[in-house]
DNA sequence: GTCTATACCGTGATAGAC
DNA sequence: GTCTATCACGGTATAGAC
C-alpha cells in the first residue's frame, strides 16, 4: 500500500474508482500530470481530455465539475501516503519503545513515504508531489485542501514531536513544522532552480541528494528553538 | 532606499516608469496583488484593468502582452529587495571583520529585508513577497525569473556561506539555501494554514514569531549539514 | 503622446441532443 | 456514454478621440 513496495493497489483510488472505467483512470492520470505543472487555472478540461484520449464531457460525466475534479485528484493519494507515514511512525515508536520517538526518527517516518513516491516507477506520483506542492504554496487551496485531507496526519505527528521534544511552547513545534513543510514542499516542486543556481552542482532530481541533508537540517533546527 | 526605511522610492520602479503616468503605477500594483493571489493563469487583464480603474486597452500599451507584464511587476522590486540585502550583508561583514561573518549574521541579512518587506506599510511589498513565493514554486516560472533576477545575489551569499563554514562540499550549501528558499517562501505565501493547522496557536500573519525562529531554525540545519 | 471604445477570433466550461 | 451546440470570456489589435 506504499509507492515503495509497489504495490499494486498504488495508482489507483481506494474505492471509489474501482467500479469506473479505464477511462476515468486516465482522466485522473492526465489530470494530475497537468495540474502538477500548470496549476489549476492553467489547465483546461480539453487539454485533459486530449491528453487522456477522451472526449471532454466525459470529464464532467465522471467527476463534474472542473472544480470537483481538482479535488478527486487532490484526495486520491492522500489517503494512501498518510497511513504510509502512520505505519512508519508507529514503527519507530516501537523500535524505541518504552523511550519516545527522537526527532530524526519521526522526521524520516514523515519524508520518507514522500521520497519513495518521488522515486517511484509510477510517475502519477512523481505528480502528485508536484501537485502537493503547489496546493500547499497556494493561498486559495492551501488551506481548504490541505486541512481537509492532512491536518489529522500533522496532528499526530506534533503530538510524536512533542514528546520527543518536552517541555517546548506549542507555537515553536508549529512553526518548525511550517519550516518543514516549505523545504518539502520547494523539493517537491522540482522547478530545477537548483540546477542553475548551482551551475550543476546540485540536480533537483536527485532526491537522495535532497533527502539525505533534508533530514539533519531540520531536526537541526527543530533542536535549536524547540527548547 | 529599503522598505524598513520607508523611502520614498519604495513601490516605485527605479527608472523606466520615473515618466510614466499614475496609470502605469496603478496597473502594476493592481497585477502585483492579483497576480500574488491566484497565479498568471488565474488573473485576466480585465481584472487587472477593472481593479487599475483604467481601459483594458491600456494595459497593452503601456506593457505589451500579459507575459511582459507579468515580467515587469516580478522585476520591479527585485532590485530594490536585492539591493538592501547586499547592504545588510556588507554591514554584517564589515562589523565581524576580520573574522568571516557567521551563519546567524549572513541568513539575518538575507532575511530582515524581506521581513521588513512583510510588515511594509505598503501593502505592494506584501504582495509582493506573495507573488516570490508563487514564482519561487512554479515550475513554469521558478526557474526562468528567479534565475534573471536572483541568481547574482545568490551567489554572493553563497560565497558568504562559504567562508563561514569552510571545507565543506558546495552541494551541501546549495542544498540548505533550498531548504532556507523552501522554508521563506512558505513564509510569504501567507496562505493561513498555519492558523488552522495549530488552532489559532499561531497567526501567518504574526512575522515577528516566523522570523524570530526561522533564523535559529535555518542556522542549526546549515552548521549541521554543512560541516 | 495618452488614452478609450470596440471588434476580432480563438477557446473556455457546461448542457442538451443523440 | 458520446458528440455537438451554446454562450461567455480570454488576449490582443486597431481606429480614432482627447
Amino acid at each position: 500500500m506504499s509507492p515503495a513496495r509497489k504495490n499494486p493497489r498504488v495508482g489507483r483510488p481506494p474505492k471509489e474508482s474501482q467500479d469506473k472505467s479505464e477511462k476515468g483512470e486516465n482522466i485522473l492520470n492526465a489530470a494530475e500530470e497537468l495540474f502538477a505543472l500548470k496549476g489549476y487555472d492553467g489547465v483546461t478540461l480539453r487539454a485533459v481530455a486530449t491528453q487522456a484520449n477522451v472526449d471532454v464531457a466525459l470529464i464532467n460525466y465522471y467527476f463534474g465539475s472542473k472544480n470537483q475534479l481538482f479535488d478527486t485528484v487532490f484526495a486520491r493519494r492522500a489517503q494512501i501516503l498518510n497511513q504510509d507515514r502512520l505505519i512508519a511512525l508507529k514503527s519507530a515508536q516501537e523500535i524505541s519503545a518504552p523511550q519516545p520517538a527522537d526527532v530524526e526518527q519521526i522526521i524520516t517516518a514523515f519524508l520518507q513515504p514522500l521520497k519513495m513516491a518521488q522515486e517511484s516507477d509510477d510517475s502519477g506520483w512523481k505528480n502528485y508531489c508536484a501537485l502537493l506542492a503547489y496546493v500547499n504554496n497556494s493561498a486559495v487551496w492551501g488551506p481548504q485542501l490541505m486541512g481537509k485531507h492532512y491536518n489529522d496526519l500533522v496532528d499526530i505527528f506534533i503530538e510524536a514531536l512533542r514528546e520527543a521534544l518536552p517541555g517546548t511552547d506549542d507555537a515553536n513545534l508549529y512553526w518548525c513544522y511550517h519550516y518543514m513543510s516549505g523545504a518539502m514542499s520547494l523539493t517537491f516542486a522540482n522547478t530545477g532552480r537548483i540546477d542553475k543556481m548551482s551551475k550543476g552542482t546540485c540536480r533537483s532530481d536527485d532526491f537522495k541528494a535532497a533527502y539525505d541533508r533534508m533530514i539533519p537540517f531540520i531536526a537541526a533546527g527543530f533542536r535549536q528553538v524547540c527548547v
